[in-house]
DNA sequence: CCTGAGCATTACATCGTTGGAATCCCATTG
DNA sequence: CAATGGGATTCCAACGATGTAATGCTCAGG
């Protein structure tokens, strides 16, 4: 069986008070008396109970990440940074998945309440933050969301995506290129938030050089995955070869994920990139820069993001009532091998 | 401040045990009463403490699952599957980083204590495995681990590495490779049980087949990671072009990831795959299907995995003496596009 | 009308830890 | 030498849920 304070402050010669003072640090404990116990902690290898702690002073020190797809690769870069960063914090991840369900999102927040965790970071993929509004505040734990979301009152750390997919369509538009598709724009069922805030800048960009936006180079995947965004992008192709059209001279695919499923059907049809038609994504995961050809796309600072989160939450946990913050991490665009500049 | 069991009884005109015995289903209750409990636990919305709970029946709840880099796309998708199929059975999966140092391995073991999970799923990178010798067997919480260890008496869950890569390399020299490069072999510092296993099964088709090994073939990257395969190669590359000497006619790389890296260098120096060199990898990702070409590799049910790992730790958590379960996961080689016949 | 069986419910103790209040001890001071 | 102070330590209770043992209740049979 575990060695408990009882069994420490026995070995010790004091009472399990003093022991627990000694591991808090907090009640100053005299020298002889601290070492006296330490060693009596060496040597049984007590181990606390957070059980025990957590229903004394109501902290589990978990804290919940829930991201909508746990398997793509951003997820898996923005897993491993929360990881490293809340270790750092004396906390543990619990991860959980939310997908597109906006129940599942309800759901979790019920869950992280069953399971006690101190906090929970939220990535949620579609606009109407529905927890948040049907829960009543005080029934809520600290969160903390990731991506953009309306809702006032609520932490939030992002990329200004808006303003990037509008650089990004800008940097297109001066490199030569006219006709630019668009790879996870929303509509249908699809909404989410960055979709929206994305499309938006796409079309600022677009309309303030005096582009026409054409319906039919907005395409809409069911989810944003390699396979579907080559499913729709198979789709397109065959439209236009049917109809004898054009094609687009750009993409923009919304995720790095979609620009590589992309890129293989254009590969797949011998159709060159970046000379006959130029690619780019967004999130530079690692990946990004070994595609063929190496691609152009919005980088930003993925641990700065979860370092953001964490503190955020840190702080929300510490004080209830704070005013919510809003963090806008930076970006930049990466020139890599897929643009090409056209006359 | 959230319901308790007390409050609930109170509204219900019960006992807390009552209550207890409502939420359990156990203990017989009488259904007028059972009906007036479950009505005021929903008035209050009760959730239960599970710090409480776990205090009071040593159940946490939790299973922590340690991966060696959770930033990798295998990583990502069996986080996914073990996400997922622990909320089946009712768990919470607790995220660790196990890096490629042993005694993070340690560390984690005792963090496990600490946090208090209930089991813990291992996919150690290291032969050794310093842990569980290092700790008392009784000390240690319920592990299963994920991959080819040497100790007996641990549950363990896994492809036959040695097999699959033999069949791998028999598949290539069928197909008429006759120098056939390794990318995550063992050598120099870096030792780990699953490159150890692969590279048996290679030199064993290899030498079944009559066929000599190269040492200069067999690349050796400081990680498992695209851009550290590619600089392997590239130096590789470099090295046959200076010499003037021919390229290896295939490339097997022990994932998909580095074999990522590999079609991205070879394209950077336009090598065509597979027309010049053909190239496989292992585990067979999502973007492995949209590698360009796309990927010939190793297929094995990653759910699968994950649903025996549980499996077994459910059974090794109800009972510490069961016998130690070795279950192996069947694999398949998936024939795409990165493999040429050679005459 | 009483007794006993059998089921439903309650009272109590307990899991391991730690705040808060009370107590103890030693040293300093009058 | 006694009183005082303050730092160190101890005692007690409580966090919330649940196992155990005891109690209460209802109903059948004598």
């Amino acid at each position: 069986m575990r060695a408990t304070v009882r069994d420490v402050a026995k070995l010790a010669g004091v009472s399990p008070k003093t022991v627990s003072n000694v591991i808090n640090g907090v009640v100053p404990v005299r020298a002889e008396t601290r070492e006296r116990v330490e060693s009596a902690l060496a040597q049984l290898d007590y181990v606390p109970n957070m059980s025990a702690r957590g229903l004394r002073n109501g902290r589990s020190g978990n804290i919940a990440l829930a991201l909508p797809d746990l398997s793509t690769a951003y997820s898996a870069e923005l897993a491993r940074h929360f990881v490293e960063l809340a270790h750092e914090r004396g906390w543990a991840i619990q991860l959980e998945q939310s997908g597109n369900d906006p129940r599942r999102e309800v759901e979790l927040v019920s869950r992280a309440r069953t399971h006690l965790v101190d906090g929970l970071v939220l990535n949620p993929t579609l606009l109407s933050m529905s927890v948040v509004a049907d829960h009543d505040e005080s029934e809520l734990p600290p969160i903390v969301v990731i991506g953009e979301v309306e809702p006032d009152g609520i932490d939030q750390v992002h990329v200004d995506s808006e303003l990037a997919a509008r650089q990004m369509t800008e940097h297109l538009i001066a490199t030569g290129h006219r006709r630019i598709a668009i790879v996870g724009g929303s509509g249908g069922r699809f909404r989410s938030a960055t979709s929206l805030l994305r499309q938006r800048g796409y079309s600022a960009a677009l309309s303030a050089a005096g582009l026409a936006e054409e319906p039919e180079l907005n395409l809409v995947p069911t989810a944003w995955t390699p396979a579907a965004a080559a499913s729709e992008l198979t789709a397109l192709l065959d439209t236009c070869e049917r109809d004898g059209r054009a094609l687009p001279d750009a993409v923009f695919c919304f995720t790095d994920s979609m620009a590589l499923g992309v890129l293989h059907v254009l590969a797949g049809r011998g159709i060159r990139v970046p000379d006959e038609i130029s690619v780019v994504g967004f999130d530079d995961i690692d990946e990004a820069s070994f595609a063929i050809p190496a691609l152009t796309t919005v980088r930003f600072d993925k641990r700065a993001i979860a370092d953001a989160a964490l503190s955020a939450l840190a702080r929300r946990i510490g004080d209830a009532d704070a005013p919510a913050s809003d963090i806008v991490i930076a970006h930049e665009i990466v020139h890599r091998d897929s643009v090409a500049r056209r006359l």
